[in-house]
DNA sequence: CTACTGACCTAAT
DNA sequence: GATTAGGCCAGTA
């Protein structure tokens, strides 16, 4: 586990219930920018509870994992239970996408 | 050390 | 919409 994973990590923590980021705007978010495939690694290695990995899409709004992954399906129905409506593996980003606060903004800056 | 691999992104067809 | 091409760069083998 690197300090950069745990920025990753730190970042993803933050995505409220009901609210999607891209893997892209996690990387910026977390100070890493350009490294939106990082999160990916990231993210499926920390595939756990306290970790709400399945808030992360792709910037088309759909789920990036590949269907052939079991992770897929669970990654949509734990999108459905926090309350977002996924259609063919895809999200309103314009309604669903994350807007940061400002405070959890001044928490990036501790990085 | 080199080579290959992505749960990516953007822009251009 | 869908597809392609190029860029990207940390992990992994």
């Amino acid at each position: 586990m690197t300090k950069k994973w745990q920025q990753i990590i730190t970042v993803v923590k933050l995505i409220p219930a009901g609210k999607v980021a891209s893997y892209g705007q996690v990387a910026d978010l977390a100070g890493l920018p350009r490294r939106a495939r990082l999160v990916s690694t990231a993210l499926k290695a920390n595939s756990n509870e306290d970790v709400p990995w399945h808030r992360v899409v792709n910037s088309q709004g759909k789920i990036s994992i590949p269907i052939s992954e079991a992770s897929h399906q669970l990654q949509l129905s734990l999108l459905r239970s926090d309350g977002v409506v996924v259609n063919a593996g895809r999200v309103d980003l314009k309604k669903y996408r994350w807007q940061p606060s400002l405070d959890a903004l001044l928490f990036e800056l501790t990085f």
